[in-house]
DNA sequence: TATATAATTGAGACTGATTCTCAATATCAT
DNA sequence: ATGATATTGAGAATCAGTCTCAATTATATA
């Protein structure tokens, strides 16, 4: 039982002629079970907790194909660390990212989309994708301030 | 001739007991002069040219010193690279960022602004700032694909 | 102005994240 | 199964940014 992420990373992989391997298939499968947004550090320690072992270029290696394929997402807490999210029939959002506990809530706006488009047509920009991330404080660390 | 912004900053560094100092002025004026958004890099190479020594880790510890007081602010680059702009007598605005040359093009929406205080309320969330940077081609950098 | 005190500084060591190198290994078309 | 080619992990290298600390500088006060 294939899952449908894994034929299409799949069918990417022998449209540019790469090869599947094990450790894809293994960072595939982590991002795709993950329930919030994971770090490339996440995936290196976990897939090496069970299952030999995975080197950490290859887990950049594999994020940055993903990423270019448009299968994978990074965002960015405030501190600078980078954690990734699958895009498999996920449709597009934005982030508010908590300054103080690094959770995440996840927001899209149809009005906001357009009127990027509106501007970046009025600026003659190509737009290519975009990051729009609110930080500031979540309801339960506000709380305790 | 001391320029406003070189008072409002000294009124700063007295209210938090810190000194005025040649470096901690020279970055300030780089920052007001410079007609781009400019790397922590830029500053060091360009005032180490003229004037003697100033050192890395004074020009990180200023571009901080100046962003938490709400005098400057960063965008960062489709590569990863950061850079400043400072804030005085600037209205806040967002960017739209060329993936091929890094130009950066401003733009600001109140629309849009007034869409995430609502976005944020509904979610209990206390936003304290944003970056929303839309990455593209420029005019000139599509022309020529 | 001289002195005392505390903040600031730059050099360079250090860190953490990411990239690079390369010899050994795995995949896949035949 | 074989051969051509892509992939791999270890560890070295890189890069931005931070830290440490002894020497220097700013400033309050006498
Ligand atoms: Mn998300
Ligand atoms: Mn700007
Ligand atoms: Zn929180
Ligand atoms: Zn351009």
């Amino acid at each position: 039982m294939k899952s449908e992420p894994h034929k299409v990373f799949e069918q990417l992989l022998n449209s540019k002629g790469l090869k599947v391997t094990k450790q894809r298939n293994d960072i595939l499968d982590y991002l795709l079970k993950a329930k919030k947004h994971v770090t490339p550090e996440d995936i290196y320690r976990d897939l090496n907790k069970k299952d030999a072992n995975i080197g950490r270029a290859t887990v950049f290696r594999t994020l940055h194909l993903l990423e270019n394929a448009g299968f994978a997402d990074k965002i960015q807490f405030a501190d600078g660390r980078l954690a990734y999210e699958h895009k498999f029939a996920r449709p597009h959002h934005d982030h508010m990212i908590c300054v103080e506990c690094s959770s995440v809530l996840e927001f899209s706006n149809a009005t906001i989309e357009k009127i990027q488009e509106e501007i970046s047509k009025k600026f003659m920009f190509k737009p290519l994708w975009h990051r729009h991330e609110i930080f500031g404080r979540c309801k339960k660390c506000n709380k305790m301030d």
